[in-house]
DNA sequence: TCGAGATGTTAGTCATCGTTAACGTAACCG
DNA sequence: CGGTTACGTTAACGATGACTAACATCTCGA
């Protein structure tokens, strides 16, 4: 509990340590659950000390979930781009989109918990930002269902979708159950199979 | 928009009503970002008048996840014990399963969002009853699964009855997206084929 | 008719919470 | 050195919210 460990300290640290930490309390008890005091505890310091980090407790929700949507977004984007070069199957492309989010559901549980909770307690500006982000990340699922099957109407393919990433991420509801290492071909294969089974319509 | 309909008023209904309205709440802003003004005004009283009809706010929740859990657990095991008088398949019976829960995770979005979030914000006498008709109701599953593919070990079945969970209650996030009536059977479709998937070892 | 019970209302209480203010201190830099 | 910057502290302030108290009203059965 020695928290020191240099005269100068974890310089640019100590706000990704709060976000690690609030990310983690607001998962588990939601953003009114959760006081600038708990927070501040968590972290070792107490209470209004984060305000020489972040300007509010709903500046530091908007700036993680705007974190989190856009390296979802850019994940998907790099995976997409980088595809189209070679002659690379639709089905590759899915896949790859897969692994990525399911690495991220394994890893940051409860950023993806708060990222599909809490959206609504962001305030208008930045709301817009994160909601954008949001859809672009699904659009860019979308179209690569749409190559994989061309005769699948928008909207189904968005609600398949969706259903996927319900599926991935209860990862923070079974956690305990399977070693992460079971835990990835499981969805992996389950996902997949879902989509399959979304796309081949009936 | 007027409210009254007979002198003597709807009599029992009350309970229900505030029950309805404070899981739409619940499920769009968080336990704790609703209050029981909120609540009240929601179904035309306001503020304290909910005192005549629960002990508190935790109160009320309580008794709404409660319900849910048992309601959701006796389904499971009308339609698990019903189906082993003749020889039914399993599969028949997972079908019966899987319809029943899309069938509540269509009608009642608010209920199951709910129901998987807040449970952590009951008192502990009622949190403990919630967490076993919960886990009765997975066992509920895992059993069926399992006659389905002996060889599976339990915590996989688990963890895929999870999955599923997630994949079906994904309905709130897509809403509008499509209709139910063509949302049931891409749900039925999906879920169908994540769980051949994982029972399917691999 | 009248008293009881069920169901509201408004006004107040007490605790909690987000935020600001005022103040220390240690490192760095001229 | 001396002063700025970064980062903390504790003490308030104001708002909100859960819950209680005191007080109507309406229906109904004896």
């Amino acid at each position: 509990m020695t928290t020191a460990r240099t005269p100068t300290r974890n310089r640019g640290n100590r706000r990704a340590e709060i976000l690690d930490a609030a990310a983690r309390l607001f998962a588990a008890r939601g953003f009114h659950g959760v006081s600038i005091e708990d927070i501040g505890a968590a972290v070792g310091v107490s209470g209004p000390a984060l305000y020489r980090h972040f300007a509010g407790k709903e500046a530091l929700l908007a700036e993680m979930l705007l974190d989190v949507s856009s390296r979802l977004r850019e994940s998907a984007a790099a995976v997409v781009t980088s595809a189209t070069a070679p002659a690379a199957s639709s089905a590759e492309t899915l896949d790859a989109l897969l692994d990525a989010q399911i690495t991220f559901a394994l890893e940051q549980p409860a950023l993806i918990t708060v990222h599909d909770r809490e959206l609504g307690n962001v305030p208008e500006p930045h709301r817009r930002r994160i909601r954008r982000l949001q859809r672009l990340y699904v659009e860019e699922w979308v179209t690569v269902l749409a190559e994989l099957h061309p005769g699948c109407p928008a909207a189904r393919l968005r609600a398949a979708t969706h259903a996927v990433f319900g599926l991935l991420n209860s990862t923070p509801h079974s956690a305990g159950e399977l070693p992460a290492r079971d835990m990835r071909p499981l969805l992996r294969a389950m996902a997949r199979a879902a989509v399959d089974a979304a796309v081949n319509a009936r």
